[in-house]
DNA sequence: CTAGGGTTAG
């Protein structure tokens, strides 16, 4: 458009000049109208410098105004001055222009510098000065700069034309006060389609869509017809409420009445389709438009990313640069949306450089560089993120919080709390949604102490503690086992919305108070609140040990007949509830009926196998989990070593370790140990000694396994001597050590020295021997045949002695063949539990060695 | 010269 307008400029003035012909000045001015229109700078500046080579003066009141004019329009204010300030009789039109000039971008100070020249040469400024005026307090979001004009408004009795008060409208909508708008509409004499436009759209853009959509209703009871710009707000109206129902009215509405849908106006209702989730229709339309703007792409892009359809987003980003339309801004905001798992990692990148190959500047375009940090972050990124941060040349509350969220999202509470500690050193002030990310960190940290500053901050920042910030606030003290605070901000909520009820019902649930769960459950039901996944969730975490399982079997059928039981995270309850009461077969059946999984049902089901020593079923699982293309994480690799030790060869061992090489998770202590653990328990005792040495810290999990590991492979002396070490390096025992000690002294045949170790574990390491260190004892004894040292400590025994120490009694008379003690360790046994199937097949076998059958076969036929 | 409009970051 620019270079043929410039090349016909040329060619008409250069033919005109070959034949010494002077261009006439009405076909200068045609240009410029047409450069203005066309916003043709290029061929703007050239006629302007004919005019000037032609000897025509520009101060002259006609060209002044159409070279105003063009340099306005082509966003060139600076240019538009120099002219301006050689208008001999500047005018009000002149003025106008300027001021327009300046309004149309961001001049917000040169605007009222002009207002201010003009009011001081006594030029009274007329609904056009006023207006553009407005425009510019508009577009630069100054609610500082509107009032003064609103003022000096009142003042003058200025507020006579339509025209002014909807842009006064439209100025204190966009600055963001509905209540000043709502005033201003309400006082107006005369309201047309575009006051009623202005008024709806103000209130469905600054997130008040019911009441945009309540004020259309009021437009329409007033005949006033409205427009194809009215029913775009209504349709922005009904896009934020997801309101499909309304939207499809007002679509029909629309082609009823005739009106014609542009792209536009297309777009708008593309837009309703794809936030109320109806793809088909928002496909369906974008096909009709005659012309696919990148605006309406960019639309389309965002319908795929809500509906979670990401790649088929990503899909569309690549069609349309098929298409030959250049992607915007905006379409890289909308498509790195589509970026949300490890897997997209690629793909974000290639976008970050598609960003960059277009000329958009991350570093100082805040929103593209926030965007591109909550990809990475998304992406499992940590690191990129955080780069992508601090390569912003400026950050707002905005990109703060997303930063938070990234840290929140990758687990790194206390950093969390760190950064956020950082915010009012750097002057950002934090809003609400920074408060919920802070919250979220807190409550996951069980820092309650930090969930209180943040709380006292909100009331101190005077930030309305509305019912999404207590309903955090609840949930934080919940996780954080303040009961009391949860409750008392659960009371203050009024109404109570489903949210709020899973909160509590969650917190309750969370500090084993069961009971109290299940009766705000009902409370909940009660006051005709529908409970969500969400709550049911919550609420099977309140059923816990075997005392309940009853209970959960009762919720369990509840679930399946309201259909809820196929939802993720719903499942991943009921696997938790009956790792902690049921059967293997009552969690292989929940998963099995899950449609879709994710990282953390896997982990569930790997923790149940591990429980249950299901060995291959957790190896097999684990391969599902890779072959499905899920990102193992620490809790995946831990359950599935647990559940492999001891179950498979030592190439599946192997694998394991090698698919672990290459994650971050190897770095993981707790990981470590668990590989340890697993090598020692599959026997491979020099690759757990491998892994151990190779530890950079270690905690008392990693010597207790190490420790475990030289008794397991008949090292005792080896095991001692470690655990010299450990405590040569100043770390502290526990039960689990001590336990393993004696173990090692057990099965090296060092009874004396286990003794002396098992007498002096409360006095010098303030462990309090339990029936597991007994029965480690009792074995010793048994194995060194000293059946009466046995015996005597069993008699010993604080509280009752378990069926699990005089087992190990039961298995030395065994060995010893000592029928008469065996007898008797047995009858300890079934008067603490009738049903011990282990105690009586060892004394049946005990019978059957020593040749009283009779005996063997009654004890056997007693097996229920 | 002058009032209302489609996509977009936590």
């Amino acid at each position: 458009m620019q270079g043929g307008l410039l090349h016909q400029a040329l060619s008409s003035t250069q033919s005109l000049h070959a034949r010494d012909v002077r261009p006439n000045p009405s076909s200068y001015a045609c240009f410029l109208q047409r450069c203005a229109r066309s916003k043709a700078l290029l061929a703007g500046h050239y006629i302007h410098a004919r005019i000037i080579a032609d000897g025509i003066h520009h101060g002259d009141s006609l060209f002044g105004k159409l070279l105003l004019e063009m340099y306005g329009n082509c966003g060139c204010p600076d240019d538009a001055y120099k002219v301006f300030h050689h208008v001999q009789h500047k005018d009000l039109q002149c003025w106008n222009m300027m001021i327009a000039a300046y309004s149309h971008v961001d001049h917000i100070e040169q605007v009222f510098k002009l207002l201010h020249q003009m009011l001081m040469q006594q030029v009274r400024p007329d609904d056009g000065t006023l207006s553009n005026v407005l425009v510019a307090c508009t577009s630069a979001s100054s609610l500082t700069h509107g009032r003064l004009v609103h003022t000096y408004m009142i003042l003058n009795s200025l507020l006579t034309s339509v025209s002014v008060i909807n842009a006064l409208i439209t100025m204190y909508g966009n600055c963001g006060s509905l209540c000043s708008t709502r005033k201003v509409f309400l006082a107006a004499q005369h309201k047309d389609v575009v006051t009623w436009t202005a008024i709806i759209s103000a209130f469905a853009k600054q997130g008040h869509a019911t009441e945009a959509l309540d004020l259309s209703k009021e437009m329409l009871s007033e005949d006033v017809e409205p427009d194809r710009v009215t029913f775009i707000s209504i349709l922005d109206a009904c896009a934020n409420l997801e309101a499909s129902e309304m939207g499809k009215i007002v679509h029909t509405l629309i082609t009823e009445m005739g009106i014609h849908i542009d792209v536009v106006l297309g777009t708008a209702v593309l837009n309703m389709y794809g936030k109320c989730g109806c793809l088909q229709c928002a496909r369906l339309l974008f096909q009709t438009l005659q012309r696919q703007s990148v605006v309406a792409w960019n639309a389309m892009i965002t319908a795929y990313v809500q509906s979670k359809l990401c790649k088929e987003a990503l899909q569309l980003f690549y069609q349309m640069l098929k298409a030959g339309v250049k992607a915007s801004k905006v379409t890289f905001i909308s498509t790195l949306n589509a970026c949300v798992k490890p897997q997209d990692l690629a793909e974000g990148m290639l976008l970050h450089h598609f960003v960059v190959e277009n000329g958009i500047c991350a570093r100082s375009d805040i929103i593209v560089g926030t965007s591109l940090l909550s990809m990475y972050s998304e992406c499992g990124s940590l690191y990129d993120a955080q780069n992508v941060f601090d390569s912003l040349s400026r950050k707002n509350v905005v990109s703060w919080t997303a930063l938070l969220s990234a840290y929140v999202k990758h687990e790194k509470y206390s950093e969390v709390l760190v950064l956020f500690s950082k915010l009012d050193r750097k002057g950002i002030s934090p809003n609400p949604i920074t408060f919920l990310t802070v919250l979220d960190a807190c409550a996951n940290a069980k820092v309650s102490t930090s969930g209180d500053l943040a709380f006292s901050l909100i009331i101190e920042d005077e930030l309305k503690l509305d019912s999404f910030l207590k309903t955090s606030l609840v949930s934080m003290y919940g996780k954080c086992g303040r009961l009391e605070d949860a409750k008392h901000l659960f009371v203050s909520v009024s109404p109570k919305n489903v949210v709020l009820y899973t909160a509590i019902i969650a917190a309750y649930a969370q500090c084993n108070h069961g009971k109290e769960a299940l009766l705000l459950f009902q409370q909940m039901c009660q006051e005709g609140l529908k409970p969500d996944k969400y709550t049911y969730s919550g609420l099977l975490d309140a059923i816990t040990g075997p005392a309940t399982s009853l209970d959960g079997k009762i919720f369990h059928s509840l679930i399946l007949e309201i259909g809820m039981e196929s939802e993720t995270c719903v499942g991943i309850a009921l696997l938790n509830m009956y790792r902690n009461c049921g059967t293997l077969d009552d969690a292989v059946s929940v998963f099995v009926g899950l449609p879709t999984h994710n990282i953390v049902s896997f982990n569930a089901m790997l923790a149940i196998y591990a429980q249950h020593q299901e060995g291959y079923a957790a190896f097999e699982l684990f391969q599902r989990v890779q072959n499905e293309g899920f990102s193992p994480d620490h809790v995946t690799f831990i359950s599935t070593l647990d559940a492999c030790a001891g179950s498979i060869d030592l190439v599946q061992a192997k694998s394991l370790h090698v698919n672990l090489v290459g994650t971050g998770v190897i770095y993981d202590t707790v990981v470590k140990t668990a590989l340890l653990n697993m090598y020692s328990k599959c026997g491979d005792f020099k690759g757990a000694n491998d892994i151990f040495e190779s530890l950079l810290e270690r905690d008392v999990a990693a010597w207790n396994a190490m420790i475990a590991a030289f008794a397991d492979h008949g090292r005792g002396k080896e095991a001692l001597e470690l655990f010299k070490r450990m405590r040569g390096e100043g770390v502290n025992p526990d039960g689990v050590t001590l336990a393993s000690v004696l173990l090692a002294c057990s099965r090296a045949g060092l009874t004396k020295v286990g003794r002396e170790y098992f007498d002096s574990m409360s006095a010098v390491y303030g462990v309090e021997p339990t029936v597991e260190h007994y029965a480690c004892m009792v074995d010793a004894y048994g194995r060194a045949g000293l059946l009466n040292e046995a015996e005597d400590l069993l008699k010993k025994m604080p509280n009752h002695p378990s069926p699990v120490a005089w087992l190990a009694f039961l298995s030395a008379c065994k060995v010893h063949r000592d029928v008469k003690r065996a007898k008797h360790a047995a009858d300890r046994i079934f008067e603490l539990d009738p049903k011990h199937t282990g105690a009586r097949l060892m004394l049946s076998n005990i019978y059957a060695v020593a040749g009283m059958w009779n005996d063997a076969t009654s004890v056997i036929s007693k097996i229920t």
